[in-house]
DNA sequence: AGCAGCTACTTGAAAGCTCAACAACCCGAT
DNA sequence: ATCGGGTTGTTGAGCTTTCAAGTAGCTGCT
């Protein structure tokens, strides 16, 4: 009749604590990069994803794959990041359905001026309540996950190892 | 001039990792309830919230707190909720600026519908990928994690040792 | 060459979320 | 009693995301 597996009890306390821990942070990080940087987290990442390639370029494709975000949704994004006059677009010489989003200098000013209070943020709310302990366990749980998602259930196939944010490209 | 506290090549990988992750995680979470029980993770949520009290019934302040989420996006969402006839409001008896979400019956049926197909998406996405060690990690981390947040930057102050979401409330 | 089927990207509408403003009410102090 | 300040919940506008088409171009097959 029922033969679906429940979560044992550990497994519903991981879960929540889980969804529980990962909601408070996020919103921390959206907060404030909304409030002091008037962008949401989903745009810092693609501004940052840009800025790491040579050229500051990459084709809305791989910029979709790399952000793990839809082509719909990365097309509306980059339609206001555009606006804003942050990126710009390209036809891709190579591929006439292509497009290319190019970070345009403003854009890369916005990023560096966003940097340091978002990576503040990152720091305050994840690094300082962990121990190296934790920070070990919780970058081999997240790859683990990322790995099997990546494969199996994700959105896509073969997976970089890489997720998203941080910093800008340090200018060193 | 540059004081800010650049994260170190492991904490920039950890976070990384952790975003990926997690997006695939949520994603795959949110789409399942999506396309098979045409609700987002959100609102079920909210409606295993309140299928653990007694009664079903929760005030809407409570029940924010309970679920992370903020005043407005939750009325917002009980609206939703009441037009498919999943809760129902009714007002406070002792705080006449009050308002109580009830869960009917039929929201009660489309929890319980869609649960055994979430359970398996989360036990699929998430359980099956760790080993037990990495389970345990991962539990410890998100508590010391929702702690932190919840005593220091999150939304508000006295925590509840609790998240959300799992199963409804197990008739047994 | 031509065509079928796939890939890349866009679009518009509907749904959800955030933010700021607001109405109604409670509570404590005067 | 009433007034000020805090709390509870709602609303509407604007922005983001999702979903389902839709357009255009590539690719391999005949």
């Amino acid at each position: 009749m029922n033969d679906t597996r429940w979560l044992n009890p550990e497994e519903e306390h991981t879960w929540r604590a889980y969804l529980h821990a990962h909601r408070l942070l996020l919103d921390a990080i959206d907060a404030q990069l909304r409030r002091d940087s008037g962008m949401p987290h989903a745009y810092y990442e693609i501004l940052v994803r840009l800025s790491e390639t040579p050229g500051r370029v990459l084709r809305m494709s791989v910029l979709a794959e790399g952000t793990r975000v839809s082509a719909s949704r990365l097309s509306h994004a980059i339609a206001r990041l555009e606006e804003r006059g942050w990126v710009r677009r390209e036809d891709c010489p190579t591929d006439k359905r292509g497009q290319l989003a190019v970070l345009t200098d403003e854009g890369f000013a916005a990023l560096a001026a966003a940097a340091p209070g978002h990576v503040e943020a990152v720091r305050g709310a994840l690094f300082d309540a962990l121990d190296p302990e934790q920070v070990r366990w919780l970058g081999a749980v997240s790859q683990t996950l990322a790995d099997h998602l990546g494969a199996t259930g994700g959105r896509v196939g073969p997976q970089e190892p890489n997720g998203t944010a941080g910093a800008p490209v340090r200018e060193s």
